[in-house]
DNA sequence: TGCTTTTTTGAACATTATTTTCAACAAAGT
DNA sequence: ACTTTGTTGAAAATAATGTTCAAAAAAGCA
């Protein structure tokens, strides 16, 4: 598994970009980030290091590490378009708990084999999918 | 099971709210319609029947719908809020082409308990979930 | 290295979907 | 009719994200 650097260089090469302090400093800072990042959240991380990157940066540069494949977007359902890492972990999906949020990654491969099926039977190539599980966690559920 | 303009009728009573032409409208366009409709869409429709409804009451309108079961909430991964009728037919999930954005509803039983067992072993307990299975359907993969 | 071309950046502005505010209105209760 | 309370439409407000554009930085070349 190639590091996640060397594939945007690659990346940056192949489609005749420049490699730049804001995409490199970004991509540092979304590496060792805590999963599920907004744009926003990552923003105030990377301007921590550097005040003078601005919003569009990140907005701009999440899009390219989603499109080189290094970045994953993950859509909870508010609003907001998440990026996770997608080249190191395999898939997974998505167990959260509805009143704190907390939210873990599950893989069940009966589940993705049984995806598969569905589509196919419907005549339809499965190219991907997103699943969320909503719930309660151990803790919340005491709490109550 | 109980047509969806009493089930309206006794939320608006049960919660002090009031029945009136607009919310009546909204909610004949939102059942005679086709699936997953997105507010807007709607509001369009809509203003056919009374151009005088407003963009905001739609809105608000749905969002009730919501709260009452009458309507559920369904999101593609675009940034749109789309709406289904809920009470009528059961749940399912949804199987999409991402070339054409045809749509169709699938349910697989098996995936629907693994979907339970997969949160009872974190220990959660699962209170609803969405999945979104994206493809190519025949007619695209013909096409390319 | 200096010069040229091309891409990138940040700031401000534009957009899109949705929500809120608020004054005018309409329904229900008395 | 009178009062209370919920509702409406229009316009303004938000929130997330995209775009424009002149200035700055890379890469290519001399
Ligand atoms: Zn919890
Ligand atoms: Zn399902
Ligand atoms: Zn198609
Ligand atoms: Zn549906």
């Amino acid at each position: 598994m190639k590091d996640p650097k060397s594939v945007f260089s690659e990346y940056i090469e192949r489609n005749n970009l420049k490699m730049t302090p804001q995409r490199h400093l970004i991509l540092d800072v979304f590496l060792k980030t805590e999963e599920h990042m907004a744009s926003e959240e990552l923003y105030d991380v990377v301007r921590e290091h550097d005040p003078a990157v601005g919003q569009a940066t990140v907005y701009r540069t999440l899009k390219l590490l989603s499109d080189a494949g290094i970045a994953r977007e993950v859509h909870f359902g508010d609003g907001v378009t998440r990026y996770e890492p997608s080249q190191s972990d395999q898939h997974h999906d998505h167990l959260i708990c509805e009143s704190c949020g907390t939210n873990i990654e599950v893989l069940d491969e009966r589940i993705e084999k049984l995806q598969e099926e569905l589509a196919t039977k419907h005549d339809y190539v499965l190219t991907g999918h997103s699943m969320y599980l909503y719930g309660l966690c151990p803790k919340c559920r005491k709490g109550s």
